[in-house]
DNA sequence: TGCCATTATATCGCGTGCGATTTAATATCG
DNA sequence: CGATATTAAATCGCACGCGATATAATGGCA
C-alpha cells in the first residue's frame, strides 16, 4: 500500500462518513414531519422495541455516551415523547418510558423504513448483505485497541 | 417488509451511522498526535491531493457546506496548516493554500492509512469492494429527491 | 450603464458527539 | 459499620454539520 497516492475517494472511512450524511439528508424531510431528528428517531426505535430502558442500555445499543444522550432525552421529554424517571431500586439509573404520544409516534413513523428503502434503490438482499458486512467492520473497529496494545 | 418488527440492528442506516463513529474512535488517538480532528484530516488529504482549492471545491469533494467548512478552515489556519486567500480574479471565492507546516504534516501522517487498515482487520480486496458498494449506496441516496418528486 | 439575479462565502442558531470532570448512589472490604 | 472504590448520569467545553439568512462580488440583460 503506497499511502502517498491515496485519493480521498479511496478511503473507506470517508465513504462511510459521507454516506452517513447522505442518509441524514434523506431522513431529514421525512422526520421533520414527525418533529424529531435522526438520532432521536433511533432512540425512539430502541424504545419501541423495549420500553423502560436505562440511559446506559440505550447508549449501549446506539454506541453513544451519556453526555450525548442526556440532552437528547431531555429534548424528547420536552417534546412529550418520553418520561425520565429514576429507578427506585437503583437511584443512580434513569429509566426512559414512552408516553402515550411517544407510542402514538410509532404509527406515524411506520412508513419511514420503506421510504428509506426506496431511496437506496437497492434490493432487500443486497441491503441485508451490505448491512452485515458493515456491522462486521464496525465490530472489528470496536475490537481494535491501538497499534501498541500488545506492549501493555 | 413488515416495519413493525424491524429491530435497531437491522437498519442499514444505523450500521453506517455507528460505523462512522467507530472509525472516529479509531482515528482520534492517532490524529490527536497530529493535533487535528478527523474532518480536518479529510480536508488536509484533499489539499495534499490538490493545493489551492476553493472552499466550494473542498465542499464538493467532502459533501460539506460552507457553514461547516468556514469555521473548520479557520481553525486549520489558526493551527498554521493553511492560508485562506481571496481569489484575485473572483473575489467571492476563497482559495485554501497549504503552508510549509501543512505540507510537513503529510509526512507525519503517512502511516495513518496503514494504522486504520490494520484496525479494520479485513483484506485489501474486501475493503475495496466494500468501499465501492458504499459509494454506490451514497450515490443512490444523493440521487433521491423525496417520495413525491414525480408530482412536481 | 444600471438594475437585478446569481453565486461564493460567512454568520447564526440548534442539535449532535465526545472526553474530562462532577455528583450522587451503590458496592466492597476491613 | 464506615471508609473507600465503583458505577450511572449529568455537566461542561469544544468541534462538527446543516438550514436559513446575510453579505459581497459577479453576471446578464435591457
Amino acid at each position: 500500500m503506497d499511502q502517498e497516492q491515496l485519493k480521498l475517494g479511496d478511503f473507506l472511512c470517508f465513504a462511510v462518513y459521507s454516506t452517513g450524511h447522505a442518509f441524514n439528508r434523506v431522513y431529514k424531510p421525512i422526520l421533520d414531519r414527525l418533529g424529531i431528528t435522526y438520532p432521536q428517531y433511533l432512540v425512539m426505535v430502541a424504545l419501541w422495541e423495549r420500553d423502560g430502558q436505562t440511559v446506559g442500555q440505550i447508549g449501549e445499543s446506539l454506541f453513544l455516551e451519556s453526555s450525548t444522550l442526556t440532552p437528547l432525552l431531555k429534548r424528547l421529554e420536552t417534546a412529550g415523547h418520553v418520561r425520565r424517571e429514576r429507578d427506585s431500586r437503583d437511584e443512580r439509573q434513569v429509566r426512559i418510558h414512552l408516553t402515550e404520544k411517544g407510542r402514538a409516534l410509532q404509527a406515524q413513523a411506520k412508513d419511514v423504513p420503506s421510504c428509506i428503502f426506496e431511496a437506496t434503490g437497492k434490493s432487500i438482499e443486497e441491503l441485508i448483505r451490505l448491512q452485515a458486512e458493515i456491522v462486521s467492520l464496525r465490530a472489528a473497529l470496536d475490537r481494535y485497541e491501538g497499534p501498541d496494545a500488545k506492549k501493555v
